[in-house]
DNA sequence: GCGATTCATTGACCCAGATCAAGCGCGCAC
DNA sequence: GTGCGCGCTTGATCTGGGTCAATGAATCGC
């Protein structure tokens, strides 16, 4: 735990339309601002919580990319899902009061620590709040389905396709390019993600790349022909 | 739809315990009979809600099992889950307003409807209440988290035996044997939602009920060895 | 009660992706 | 710089589960 007092207000934070409710009035703003009291730095390689660990806290992402990954007893290693700057962590806690997977910043990040206890207080009496909480549940539910589409539906080729279409979208909204990233996990995280093993998505990376759909340099990738790849996850089926 | 008025009451259902936060004060039970005002019965094989349609409330399952299903427009089918008495659907639609999956009566059932205007309201005045609301939605994406482990790390014969106890284990919570279990699905329906197509199935009921692990008689389904098949769940990697 | 239809089982064969194995190359520590 | 290690690629082979096909068993509508 490294908690750093530094003062910080939501309400003029550039991420603020990712993180927050938008079309505040300025009293309902300001009482936002008392959700966050503290920010968090968290290494590559560190966790911001684990499986197990009480849970108090939601966590919005400043900077930094993070990775959530289930491990069982017998040594299953599932990544449930890759997280950037903007979206918002440790949902699974709340059933439980305590977290359920592990949170490992893929690169130096930086989170906004939201305390549970807080939000649930704001929530009653902000109404946008409540509701912002809510749709950003019903928005990790609905992801997950996409998820269990992929897993149970689709093969190799269309779920790498699905998830660099994925990634390259979300790190668009940020401002990032629409057809170059920088991929922050391994090629074995990738492949716990979506059900492969590292080697069949590297290969698949290379049938990629003699497709003439994208580029790969080690963990950069460019996208050539995005509508290619949509058309592999679209017409997969038959 | 097919609203029906009949008066109901939350705080005198015997599925409270399963639906309702518990321990409330009595005029904060009361308030939470507020909540639901109608009940709609749906008969198998009919949707209490489809992808699209618009949002507007969660519903209770009272009597009878549904599935949830994901439909692409290239015919993709992926059911999501199946859900039983006392169960909440309908949170994927709060993130954008509409729903973004069907649900399907797998069986005459009656549902409890709560509009989620009303939710919200309720919540902000009954911390209970919003506190279960929180709690329902993350069991929902902790649940997920499980289906995406077992979809995405684990084998046929591992991914039958977790869904069949993990259902005889709902259904013991509801009163019933936790040995003896009829399934309301099709053998199609199960494998959509294990990634599996129904062939396999079939075969690994049939490889189970060799092995001594299950007796089947169509859609009757007796445990015999819990312990074997969870040793088949937890010691099926390596 | 009786066809029709849907659902389930089983067999034969095939293939996508897993597994096993061998190198390669980039980045990092010293 | 240089050596080491991790992550990545690629090849060869294997296999779990998919596909195709045929038949059997319930359930439903009339």
């Amino acid at each position: 735990m490294h908690p750093e007092a530094i003062k910080v207000a939501c309400s003029n934070c550039n991420l603020r339309e990712l993180c927050m409710p938008i079309g505040l009035s300025p009293p309902d703003l300001s009482r936002l601002d008392d959700l966050v009291k503290v920010r968090r730095k968290v290494k590559r390689g560190d966790t911001l919580f684990t499986n197990g660990e009480a849970f108090t806290s939601l966590y919005a992402i400043r900077t930094g990319f993070f990775k959530t990954c289930l491990v069982t007893e017998d040594g299953r290693d599932q990544v449930t899902g890759f997280q950037m700057a903007g979206e918002v962590m440790g949902l699974d806690g709340i059933v439980n009061d305590q977290h359920s997977c592990d949170a490992v910043a893929l690169e130096d990040a930086e989170v906004c620590v939201m305390p549970y206890h807080r939000i649930e207080e704001i929530a009653r009496e902000v109404t946008a709040l409540q509701s912002h909480v809510h749709k950003i549940m019903s928005r990790e539910i609905v992801r997950e389905h996409g998820v269990m589409l992929l897993l149970g539906s689709m093969r190799a080729e269309e779920r790498l396709a699905a998830f660099l279409l994925n990634l390259v979208k979300r790190l668009h909204a940020r401002g990032f390019s629409q057809s170059e990233l920088v991929l922050r996990m391994t090629r074995e995280e990738i492949g716990s993600y979506l059900g492969l093993k590292l080697e069949t998505v590297s290969r698949t990376f290379s049938k990629f790349v003699e497709d003439g759909l994208i580029e790969v340099k080690q963990r950069h990738v460019r996208i050539l022909d995005t509508e290619g790849l949509e058309r592999l996850i679209n017409h997969g089926n038959h």
